[in-house]
DNA sequence: ATACTCATGTAAGAAGTTACATGATTAC
DNA sequence: GTAATCATGTAACTTCTTACATGAGTAT
């Protein structure tokens, strides 16, 4: 059978499942707590995912419960593995960006000034709120970088507050100039 | 009937097309030509919306064939200006980031050094072409802003411009700290 | 002539969200 | 006991991409 290309859900799968083997709850909670802002997966693709790569012989899932509460732990397959390193090495790479306020304040000119710099205003307070989020875990990413020798969680995670700090700055400045040209 | 919400393809319609009437392909286009960092649009959802709007009353189609080449120029009805500026009032805005370099960069540490840098190289250079997109048709928006006294476009040019800026930064910056520490 | 752009559309399938349903365990 | 969290899943629906098909006009 031919690969089938990885998409979004299967490679969050595989990596989080490259780490250490996981319930297909608790991929979607590293998700949620890492990947976050740069990669979303929902429950709804990854339980039907997990199936489609257990069949595909990736994964192989083993019973985890805990307790009376059943539970199926999954880990990579020597196949997966193979397939997660062909796959890491392809350098096309998704960059998608979907920015509503930024949607609207480019439309801004046909409503009103107030409307446009609410949502300026909005986008800013978007990205301070992300920015505080991601500041409140940088120690930590900090002294983990540190200790596992592993730099990039941290990296990347920089990279997040670089982002948002340039937003923010812009939100501040676009603020000024347009209320200046009015 | 209650108003359906507005799908990412009917907002990027109505916007457009309040603007000026349009056809399909013209929408497109413009989306192509002005958003298209932070809001894409594809013809296989465009064409099938245009019948839903007008079926629902919020824009409709007239003929503009340019000689025996057929065309349907769209332009918004009354009801699609007040479905638009309602939607437009709202605040809850969606913003969605889907890097796959930064994904594999932080998942670096299970792969070769060699190829997490590949993947920070690859970044780099996606954000430098976008960003030199971005400077070369940058004089013509701010001369537009200036005449049509309308600086939003070109405000939100400079946020992507900001944004690439500081991506680049961070990978330059990304790749000293992670090659010293090897 | 031939290649490109204008212009509209459909079919098929993949991907995705959201809401719902179920039940166990744990912390208060 | 009750609320929150752990844990798995499905159903219904929307959205979206991609590829294909068609044909007219335009520039070389």
């Amino acid at each position: 059978m031919a690969a089938a290309p990885l998409n979004n859900t299967a490679v969050a799968i595989l990596l989080v499942l490259n780490r250490a083997p996981r319930s297909g709850y608790d991929v979607k909670q590293f998700v949620d707590n890492s990947a976050r802002y740069f990669w979303a997966a929902s429950y709804g693709r990854i339980y039907p995912e997990l199936k489609k790569l257990a069949k595909e012989g990736l994964i192989e899932g083993a019973d985890g419960a805990t307790g009376g509460r059943p539970r199926t732990v999954y880990s990579l397959t020597k196949a997966g593995k193979e397939v997660l390193g062909a796959w890491y090495r392809e350098v096309p790479e998704t960059l998608e960006l979907r920015d509503e306020a930024m949607l609207k304040i480019f439309f801004g000119d046909a409503f009103e000034p107030d409307l446009v710099e609410d949502h300026i205003e909005a986008r800013r307070r978007n990205s301070a709120r992300i920015l505080e989020e991601l500041r409140a875990i940088e120690p930590l990413a900090r002294e983990r970088a540190e200790n596992d020798n592993d730099p990039y969680p941290h990296e990347t995670l920089l990279c997040g507050i670089a982002m948002q700090e340039a937003v923010i700055a812009w939100c501040d400045q676009a603020q000024t100039r347009t209320r200046k040209a009015r």
